[in-house]
Formats: C-alpha cells, sequence, structure tokens
DNA sequence: AATGAATGAGGTTTCATTCAT
DNA sequence: CATGAATGAAACCTCATTCAT
C-alpha cells in the first residue's frame, strides 16, 4: 500500500480519535490500532503525537476551507456570495463532525501551537466575510461606510454566530444546512443592512 | 485555616490551572501547589479531579450567571435588557478571563460529564435570550410573529456571536465591554427588528 | 466515658474491619468511623496501626483459649476432654466470625510480628491436644506408646483438621458445634486409638 | 525475548512476592524488578495486579492439582490411592513453598475474587478424597454405609488436616513426604475404617 | 479528653516513544 | 516496509501518622 493511502488512513483514525477524545486524552494506540497499523508506522509516518494533531487540524481545515471556497461564486452579489458559504459551511460541518469537533472544540483547547493553527484558519474566512462586508457596503452606497475596526468586530460575530449554529444544527439533525443557513442571513444580513445605510442602535433611557 | 477559605483557594488555583491547560493535561500537583497546600489536602476535601473540575465549572457558571442578572433590570424595555446583558457579560468575561476559558474552551472538550453542566449554563442563558426576543416582539406587534423554532436559532446564534465576541475582545484588551456590547447590538437588534417586521431575507437568483 | 470502655470499642471496630478487609487493606480511617472516634483518639490510645492489629489478635486468641478452657473439665476421661474442647471451639468460632477470621486468615497472611502472635496461640491449643493424647494412651495402657514426634504430628493433623471444620460449619450454617465435633471424634478418635493400640497403617503394594 | 517466556519470569516473581508479603504489601516495583523487566512490561502482558495475582493463583492450582494427579494411579486400592496423593501433596508443597504460600494463605486473605479461585481448587480436592472414602466404603462393603453429609466433612477434615501437616513439615524440614503422609493415613485412615465399619464416637457420660 | 486540619511517602496505572529485527 | 518488545516519566490517588487547639 503506498505511502500516502496510509498516511490518509491514519489521518483519518486521528481525526476521529481526537475529535471524540480531544489532545489530550487520545492515545496513540487507539489511533494505531484504528488505522489499523502498528504504532512504530504511525511515528516513521507522521513523527509525534503532536505533529500528527498538528496534520490533522491542517487537513480538516483545508478541508472546510476549500469546501466553502467550492461553494461560492465572485460573480454574485455579496449577499448571495455569503448564503452559498454558509450552506456550504453547514453542509461541510455536518458532514464531517469529526473534523468539526477537532477545529471547533478540541484544537482550541490544546494549548499554543494548535490554537495557533486553528486561528490562523479562523481569520482566512473572518477575512473572507470581512471582503462580503466591504463589497455589500459598496454595493449599497459605492462607498465603505463602515470604520474598519467596526467591521471587524461584526465579522467576528457573523463567524462566531455561525459556529454556534453549526453546533446546534448538529445536534439535532432536524436542522438543515439550508435552514441554517436562512437563520443565520434573517438574523445578520437586516442588521447588516441597517448598519451599512448609517442606522446604529443607541442605549435608550433606562429609566 | 478553616475548611471554607481552603476550598476557595483550592478552586480558585483549579480554575486557573484547568483554564489555561484544559482538564487532562492540568495536574493536581500543579493545582495543590498554586493553592498552597498538599495533594492529599485536595483530595480530602474535593474527593477527585474530576468533581474538582466540576466544582469549578459550577462555580464559574453561577458567577458568570449572576453577573448577567445582576446587570439586567426586568423594568426596562427588551432591548435595554439585553444591552445590559450583554455590557455585564463581556464585563465578567473580560474581568475573568481562566474562568470564562473553563466555561467555554476547556469544559467543552472535556467529555460527558463536564460537557452536560456547561450545556446547561448555556441553555439558562439562552433561554434569558429567547425570552427578550419573544418579549421584543410582543413589544413590537403585541402579538408574537416568530415561529418558536425561529427564535430558537435566533437565540442560538445570538448567543455565539456574544461568546465569539467574547473571545475577540478579550484577545485585544482595547475593546471594552461596551464596544463590544454595542457591535453585538447593532449586529443584532435591527436584524431581530426586521425579523419581527416580518421581513426575511430570500434567496437572490444565482445567474 | 471511661478509656477501656473506648478501647474496647475500638478493638471491636478494629478486629471488624481487619477480619473482612485484612491487615493491609484495612484502613485506620474506617476502624475510626466505626469505633465511633477520630482517627487522633485512635492512635492516642493504641499508637500505631501495628499495635492495634496486635491488639486485636491478642484479645481474640485469649477470647478463644478461655472459651475452650472454660469448656474443659479437667476431671473426665480424655476423650471427653477433647469432645468438651471442641464443642466449645465451634460454638466460638461460629459466634465470633471476625475474630476467627482475624486469627484464621488475616494475622496469618500479615507478616513476621503477627504471624508470631498466631503461632504462639496455636502452639498452646496444640500442647492441650499433645497432653490428652498423651493422657489418652496413659489410660489405655498405663504406658505412652507414641513417640513424642509422633504425637506432635497428631496433634497438629487434629488442630488443621478442627480448623478446616470450622470454616466449613461457618460457611454453612446448618451445620452446628455438636455435629462439627461429633464429625471430628469420629474422623479423629478411633484412628488416635487403634495408633495406641500398636496398629499402624502400611503402605500396600502398588501392583 | 519471546512474550511466553517473560509471562514465566513474571509470574515467578509474582508467586514469590505475593507468597512473601500478601496481596495488598506486594508491590509491583518489586516484582518488576524480581522479574527483571520494568514495570510497565508487567501491565502490558499481565494487565492489572489482580490479574497478576489471579494468573499465579491459577497456575499454583494448577500445578499442585496436576502433581498430585500425576502421583496418583486409579487401578489401585483407595488406601493406597489416598497415600499416593498424599505424599505427592506433601512432596509438591515442599518443593514449592511460595506457591504453597499464595494457595495456602495469601489468597484466603485477599478478598472475594482470589478467595473463589482457591476455593474451587480446593473443592477439586475435596471432591477427589470424597470419591475415595466411598470407594473405601465400597470396597469394604460392597455398599456406602455413610451419609453424604457426613463424608462431606470428613474430606474437609482430611484436607483440612493435610493442609496444616504441610505448613507443619516445611516449617521443621526434617519432616520429610513420605514422614508426613504416614501421620496422615496413621490419623485418618483407621478412623475411617471404624466409621465404614459402622463405628460411632458417642458422647461419654461427663460425671 | 478529644479533634479538625494537614502531609510525606508510596501505591497502581498509563502513555509517548524507541530499538532490533 | 513493518513490527513485537520494551521503557522513562509522570499521572491520579490513598494512607498512616502528627500537630495545634
Amino acid at each position: 500500500m503506498p505511502r500516502a493511502e496510509r498516511e490518509r488512513q491514519m489521518m483519518d483514525a486521528g481525526v476521529r480519535v481526537f475529535g471524540e477524545r480531544g489532545y489530550r486524552a487520545a492515545s496513540m494506540d487507539e489511533i494505531a490500532e484504528l488505522a489499523g497499523v502498528s504504532k512504530p508506522l504511525v511515528y516513521l509516518y507522521l513523527n509525534s503525537k503532536e505533529d500528527l494533531f498538528t496534520a490533522c487540524i491542517r487537513r480538516e481545515s483545508a478541508a472546510l476551507i476549500a469546501a466553502v471556497r467550492a461553494g461560492v461564486r465572485v460573480d454574485v452579489p455579496a449577499d448571495r456570495q455569503l448564503w452559498d458559504g454558509l450552506t456550504a459551511f453547514f453542509a461541510h460541518t455536518a458532514e464531517h463532525p469529526d473534523g468539526w469537533a477537532v477545529l471547533h472544540s478540541q484544537a482550541r483547547s490544546g494549548g499554543d501551537p494548535f490554537v495557533a493553527e486553528v486561528v490562523a484558519m479562523r481569520e482566512e474566512i473572518v477575512a473572507f466575510v470581512t471582503s462580503l462586508i466591504a463589497a455589500a457596503a459598496r454595493e449599497a452606497h459605492g462607498d465603505p461606510e463602515l470604520a474598519e475596526r467596526e467591521v471587524a468586530g461584526l465579522a467576528q460575530a457573523l463567524v462566531g454566530a455561525a459556529e454556534a449554529l453549526a453546533g446546534w444544527a448538529n445536534g439535532d439533525d432536524s436542522v438543515s444546512a439550508r435552514e441554517a443557513a436562512a437563520t443565520m442571513m434573517n438574523f445578520a444580513w437586516a442588521g447588516l443592512g441597517n448598519l451599512m445605510a448609517g442606522a446604529r442602535w443607541s442605549v435608550p433611557d433606562a429609566s
């Protein structure tokens, strides 16, 4: 069996076990057994537990981003792009729950080197969303009305909302990717539109 | 030294170490040392690593919810309640980063018994947000326009967005609690308002 | 509460816990709790786990020997003395199963100092049985026919048989002390009588 | 070194240390060191302290029973069979004092799972002795005169006497296996013979 | 007379990792 | 290419024992 194939099997097993147990609680024994190979082979190909986990994070990150990219066409309006991206995102996380668990829960609690990996991926998505918001603003007014810092916060919030909905939809499998995406668009897009139009919410009097 | 105070010290140390390292990577040795006591005393008072972690989760959950409740008055409009709750939330998480790390990152990746604890707390917050959205809808039209399931998704999204902004604001401490709350309100409230008014976003044509 | 009474309670608890769990597996915590006192008091009165166990062994040894002695009258024939002693022995072990467990199982596996204690007690019983056999031999022929070494072996065997029957009778409580004693007498006395009469079993031809 | 041989070494060490110290007082460190391997290897091959002890008990039980069986021929009179079995038994226990300590002292005080193991072995021996007594009764009268319950008690007593003599002979190594077996036969066989002939010992008058 | 508070030492077990073949 | 054999290090946890009050 060629090396690439073996490596894929090992990483499949890694994603599965890391996703279920977390980085520390996962054991190389279990991963090797699930991959159907001996432990020394795992070390020969993937070097160490840390490297294996990093490789898993990178592979799943790349797969998620590729899925979102593949779902989005650049020649359509910004809201359509966001809709397509969200749909692809929810569909992918639903189809790869272990990969999503690795990225969303496990990598984040695994300590420095892993957090950095996943932060990098998240920033790529945030940047994509940021560009969509900016594009939408341009489409609406020809000129960005929103301060850069404000857009950054909005993009973080939007991505966070999507992550939460992914967990919610995965936990209750009667929620489809389209339904989750629709909730997101209804939740976010109108607010964004108002913002772009210059409307701001302001603290009402408490008394 | 009386037992209650010692227990508090131990849990302080537990929150700190669990928050930084995660459940599995944290060692009882380090926690005991940080608390300034011997390991057997930790076991005598708190029983086991699992019980200690659970106790930490519960204490931090209760503190967070108490802080939010304390920030909200019930005799003000729904949007003001949401604003106050968000401000209190962001202020509390900024002041207790380890506690927030325990609740947000570590408890979620620690496996069944801990996930259940944190899910219970999150549901309490989601229920609060849900009630606010429903109240706002009543205030706006005297009649809830939104389906229950739709509200549930919106509340999940809103809470997720707030969680993401808490992490973002904590990472970059130039973002104040008020600023984060303002971002949330601008992001979420207008969208909710539109929804309540019956406006829906619909998939535009892709071509 | 007077000290003697407290000590008795502690030793009662000790016999119970040591009998059930063994010396190593017994914990001073459990003993103190069962005795209804605090641990430091146990140490104040009985010094150490080793001393406590030794005290338990001694008390139970003394009680067993006293019970056997109390059952035997010296002015009756040797077989009657043996019968009375056996009856008293089986009755006492049945009424004090924890004490018997301490003497028979636990003290023997606890290592040097405890083995010595129980060996001393056993030798007292063996000596009593030996004297009975010798007396019976004198009664029968006016002159001991049996070599001292031979008598020693017989006494060991008889005591071992009685110990085994005590365990057997205790495990199955439909066997009374009298029945066990009768079994012993039927098993042992006739053989002893034959021996005293000079009859010896000799190896038959195997072919 | 092949696994089977390593396992044998570990169990040799286990029998030695368990026999000397008892189950609880024995430490896996000492066993591993005596076996000349590291502790993790012991756990890899034998799973746990409990499993190791169980394995030792089973191996020594099997060895003892095999030794007795090998010493007995089935085509000879019952008393000859008993003599041969006793001789084999005393010879084996004298040659394997640690194994005998494990079976006789340590397994019995180790708590439920171990007691069950050794009780099973003892019952096999008791059954063998029981069958011999029954065979002897048939040889003597063509018809068993003894009640089943009575035979059971006699077999227990006989085995207990043999166990006691094994300890006695081991402690004083001038007593050979043949001598111990002769004592047993003289002690037991005549009594059994009388019983089969219908003679019973009855309580004499005490006055 | 009695105890709540505290610990040093040592136990079993697991795991990432390497070597010789 | 692949593995059976092996381990150093460290984790969780328990226990007999003491001290200050």
